[in-house]
RNA sequence: GGGGAUGUGGCGGAACUGGCAGACGCGCUGGAUUUAGGAUCCAGUUCCUUUACGGAGUGCAGGUUCGAUUCCUGUCAUCCCCA
């Protein structure tokens, strides 16, 4: 009678973990401790995807596993619930932003408490909680309160930011602008991308094709002063210490890109006519490099010093300050009007390297310091004024980009690197008439003292002899920028900062720290916080008592930006381990204690910012002292994306034939048509059943010429393909989804789901309990089956096998095969008309952290009181993993043609004596001759014949 | 265009450092039991030929090796990220 139920199991052994704190963390970890910490989620409106357990049950089973192991475990869990789509459902739905988050936490945590996830929830955090954005405020001013320091290569504080004496001569106005503009948190003017629409600046990464990812709002440049986070001081440490991490190689590698260091040489090119070109050069020779260049010259930086010969002419990003200085009258119409136009274009559509290069020539010449020769000047938006010098020499016989540049306006191209042999040879006869573009390395020629030096080599001693002369020295720059930290948004951490008003109640450009003692700076009420379209942020409408407050007799106004989304997640498996803390951010005893994060795993999304952002929040706070690892996550795992179920798609035309799906393509509009006649077709999605495979792909089963189109997509609404894992948890339990998600496949990979599958592992525990459960009695009692005998040795055997196969598979995250393992013990014990305790025990705590509800259920009818979550994990003896026979091939030439039983350590001569015996071994050598035999221990036999 | 990942039965996948390809699950086929079943149990299930023996086979083409899903070269396809 008692089927195995998890509708009624699942609540009832939630309800006792929850009564007990049964996950309860201790304060401080013994030595063997481990951190688990899974990304936290955006509790958006939509609810929890089945995306999201994935990961959640990975980290569940580490958990739950080394818990019974005797580690001390930390596994929280929290809501990062500030920013834009929570603002934006807001407005939609007409809420106040504070009560919708609210209702969508909710929503998560009553979903991520269905699926029984071991978390310590007296440790949830919200990143929208008053106490929680307090500290978020004050790590902000810990980043105010710093400056970077190049020549220790750390973030100090800012009172011991050394003043130039010009500075400090001019007072103390002077020293706090001084300091101002050192700080690692700095307001300055950015073109920034501002969406009218959203009402708010987004992020370049936030902004795809000049319109918003989200919403796909058109989006414009403009000038703005922003709130700015000096993350590119630390690119270099960025990138260095991701050697001491425990990541995959592709997520460092994006890392790395995304820093995007690169070294090469700054170079001065002097303005003016040639004559004036030497007496320049003599004063360079004596005065040597000065670090900001003069008006008389114009800088460039580039990566390739090596072909300096090769600079032909010269572009400057249309927003560089030289460029009315250096159009000339007749230039000025055109140049003004290419300007403004290409304000309007993104960064990216500006690179696209597809579309024809633009620009305008300025007028005027600067001079190739290394051939004295006059070289044009023109601005072209290919050259981006955020990176290197906004300005660049250009070699259009080596750099892709210039050679396109140089055809469209035809400007000379003097070849300066010799491909050499290694390729065709007409291919390098067109390189070194100018024909065709090459950018690799190779021999320097046509650069006279150089010529004959590896591209290497040359780039090393053109940077020695530039910087003797005065005239270049060695750079390095990065493709990371300064990070954009404001919005113009209501649903952010306010900024803790003041600025200063004069008597008239005018911004003096001074600032001030809110006092620690004063924070939080809580939000304000607003009757009304909806973008304006505006770039005045909405917490400008905030009442007078709000905005203005006073402090020492100075009167003040608020900043009114707020934080951005990532500045929450940037520290929140900190306070994981502190919560309650109030009087510091952590206490420093437990942050030494707990981290760091030992194991972190989340979507590949995130493989980027979010990483980057807080791994350079942690270092600033490991500079000034507040934490004690350089990194915060030490072993990184990124689960796959789970796919909706595979789709076939047919395709039809009007009169209702079937066309192949290789010759149809979509349009953008996301209509079909066939593109060998031009009609239209529509999508029919089809059975499999009427399929079958042919090749490749699938073809009608009526039709075997016409393939279809057979796939699976990622889960999306519009798509209608999406799982909720309520559905899932009704249908089946949180045990099954729970194991199916595990058993899918390798957590890493990309994986469709499929509702058949998860019926696959529900019979499994169907089975697990029918194993130990008698479920035809009138109550909850044990199987028959299920004996206090001692287990016989084959039964031993497979328990042993079992616990070390599960145990080791766990240490591997290999949690598809820890399943596929379990199924198998399964399988052979239903078989087994006595059960015995000793055997089926172990079985229970190994599938306790894949299906905890049941496993608990189970071990209570197994006759212990208490939960299973503290018994001690499965022991095994090796020895009794051994099987007594082992059974192996005997090849003759590689292929198999017997088998041998020997004992597992048999000796090689043992191997091949009983092979030799074998009485089809002995037919087929009968008239063979072996020039040699392989024997491989506990492998195989193979004869190879002649 | 650049970077990364992945290609194994009808499907998801397994195979530790080169050593029995297809564990485990789904699906399918047959059988048992059942009032019934989308329940349960048993058997089978890579393909080709077949009584059996055998042969082919891990995207494709080569290479190294006694032996390659695994290592190397080339190539094709798909997905993801970036431009």
């Amino acid at each position: 009678m008692p089927r195995y139920n998890p509708a009624e199991i699942e609540p009832r052994w939630q309800n006792y973990w929850e009564q007990n704190k049964t996950f309860r963390s201790p304060e401080m970890p013994k030595e063997d401790k481990i951190y688990v910490l899974d990304m936290f989620p955006y509790p958006s409106g939509s609810g929890l995807h089945v995306g999201h357990p994935e990961g959640y049950t990975a980290t569940d089973i580490i958990c739950r596993y080394r818990r019974m192991k005797g580690t001390s475990v930390l596994h929280p869990m929290g809501f990062d619930a500030f920013g834009l789509p929570a603002e934006e459902q807001a407005i939609r739905t007409n809420k106040p932003p504070r009560e919708s988050t609210e209702e969508n936490i909710d929503n998560f945590r009553r979903q991520l408490k269905m699926l029984g996830f071991s978390y310590d929830w007296d440790r949830e955090i919200a990143t929208t909680d008053v106490q929680y954005f307090r500290w978020t405020q004050w790590i902000f001013l810990q980043l105010f309160d710093t400056w970077f320091d190049p020549d220790s290569q750390k973030g100090r504080p800012i009172n011991e930011l050394p003043i130039p004496t010009e500075v400090a001569a001019d007072g103390e106005e002077s020293v706090r602008r001084f300091q101002d503009e050192h700080r690692l948190a700095y307001q300055a003017d950015a073109l920034v991308n501002w969406c009218p629409a959203l009402g708010t600046v987004l992020a370049n990464e936030e902004v795809t094709d000049g319109r918003s990812e989200r919403g796909n709002h058109p989006v414009t440049r403009i000038p703005l002063r922003q709130w700015m986070l000096r993350i590119t001081a630390y690119a270099d440490r960025l990138e260095s210490d991701l050697e001491q991490v425990d990541w995959s190689e592709g997520i460092k590698k994006l890392q790395r890109d995304w820093i995007g260091r690169s070294t090469g040489a700054e170079v001065d090119f002097f303005i003016g006519t040639a004559d004036e070109v030497s007496d320049w050069k003599t004063t360079r020779k004596t005065t040597g490099w000065p670090q900001k260049a003069g008006d008389d010259v114009l800088r460039v930086y580039t990566t390739r010093p090596d072909t300096l010969f090769g600079a032909t002419y010269m572009v400057i990003a249309p927003e560089h300050p030289f460029v009315d200085r250096l159009t000339t009258e007749e230039q000025q119409e055109q140049v003004t009007e290419y300007c403004n136009a290409a304000a309007a274009k993104s960064d990216r559509e500006r690179q696209e390297e597809k579309k024809t290069k633009t620009g305008v020539f300025t007028g005027s010449y600067a001079i190739n310091p290394v051939n004295g020769k006059p070289i044009p000047i023109w601005i072209a938006d290919y050259v981006l004024i955020s990176y290197g010098t906004g300005a660049i020499m250009a070699v259009p016989a080596h750099d892709i980009r210039d050679f396109e540049f140089a055809e469209q306006f035809g400007i000379e191209i003097a070849a300066v690197v010799d491909p050499g042999q290694q390729r065709e040879s007409d291919e390098r006869a067109q390189v070194l008439a100018g024909q065709t573009c090459f950018a690799g390395k190779g021999t320097v020629c046509n650069s006279m003292q150089y010529d004959g030096l590896a591209t290497d080599d040359c780039k090393s001693q053109m940077i020695s002899d530039l910087e003797t002369m005065g005239l270049g020295t060695q750079a390095v720059n990065y493709k990371l920028r300064d990070w954009l930290f404001s919005r113009q948004r209501f649903w952010g951490e306010p900024f803790p900062i003041l600025h200063e008003l004069d008597d008239e109640g005018n911004a003096t450009g001074l600032m001030r720290a809110v006092p620690e003692t004063d924070l939080p700076v809580d939000l304000p009420h607003l009757e009304d916080y909806k973008p304006h379209g505006r770039p005045e942020p909405p917490l400008a409408k905030a009442d007078d008592e709000w905005l203005y407050p006073e402090i020492d007799g100075v009167r003040y106004r608020r900043e009114t930006n707020t934080m951005p989304q990532w500045a929450g997640s940037c520290w929140y498996y900190l306070r994981f381990i502190d919560p309650d803390n109030e009087t510091s951010f952590i206490d420093p005893e437990k942050e030494r204690a707990w981290m760091p994060v030992d194991l972190y795993i989340g979507g590949a999304e995130h493989a980027v910012l979010h990483l980057l952002y807080a791994r350079f929040w942690h270092k600033v706070l490991y500079d000034r002292g507040h934490v004690h690892t350089p990194e915060p996550f030490h072993r990184l795992v990124n689960q796959g994306m789970i796919l909706g179920e595979m789709e076939h798609v047919g395709y039809q035309n009007s009169a209702s034939q079937w066309v192949a799906s290789k010759h149809v393509q979509e349009r953008e509009d996301g209509t079909f048509f066939n593109k060998a006649n031009g009609e239209a077709v529509t999508p029919v999605s089809l059975d499999a059943e009427d399929l079958t495979k042919q090749g490749n792909g699938f073809v009608l089963e009526k039709q075997p010429e016409i393939g279809v189109e057979s796939r699976c997509f990622k889960m999306s609404k519009s798509r209608g393909n999406v799982i909720n894992p309520d559905d899932v948890v009704e249908q089946y339990g949180a045990d099954a989804l729970r194991l199916y998600e595990m058993f899918m496949g390798p957590l890493e990979a990309t994986k469709p789901w499929s509702m058949a599958g998860v019926n696959g592992v529900r019979s499994f525990l169907d089975r697990a309990w029918r194993m130990i459960v008698d479920d035809r009695a009138e109550t909850t009692v044990l199987n028959e089956a299920v004996v206090e005998d001692a287990p016989s040795d084959e039964q031993k055997r497979w328990v042993h096998k079992t616990i070390k196969a599960v145990s080791n598979d766990i240490d591997q995250l290999s949690f598809n095969t820890a399943i596929a393992r379990m199924m198998e013990f399964v399988n052979h014990f239903t078989k087994e008309s006595r059960r015995p305790k000793a055997a089926v025990e172990p079985f229970v705590l190994l599938l306790s952290p894949f299906a905890p509800h049941l496993a608990e259920e189970l071990w209570k009818v197994l006759g212990h009181e208490e939960t299973l979550s503290y018994e001690p994990w499965p022991e095994y003896d090796e020895s009794l993993t051994q099987d007594q026979t082992v059974e192996l091939p005997v090849q003759i030439k590689g292929k198999v043609r017997a088998k041998i039983s020997v004992a597992p350590d048999a000796s090689k001569e043992e191997m091949e004596a009983a092979a030799r015996e074998e009485p089809r071994i002995q037919e087929m050598l009968a008239d063979q001759q072996v020039i040699k035999v392989v024997v491989v221990p506990g492998r195989l036999v193979n004869f190879v014949t002649r």
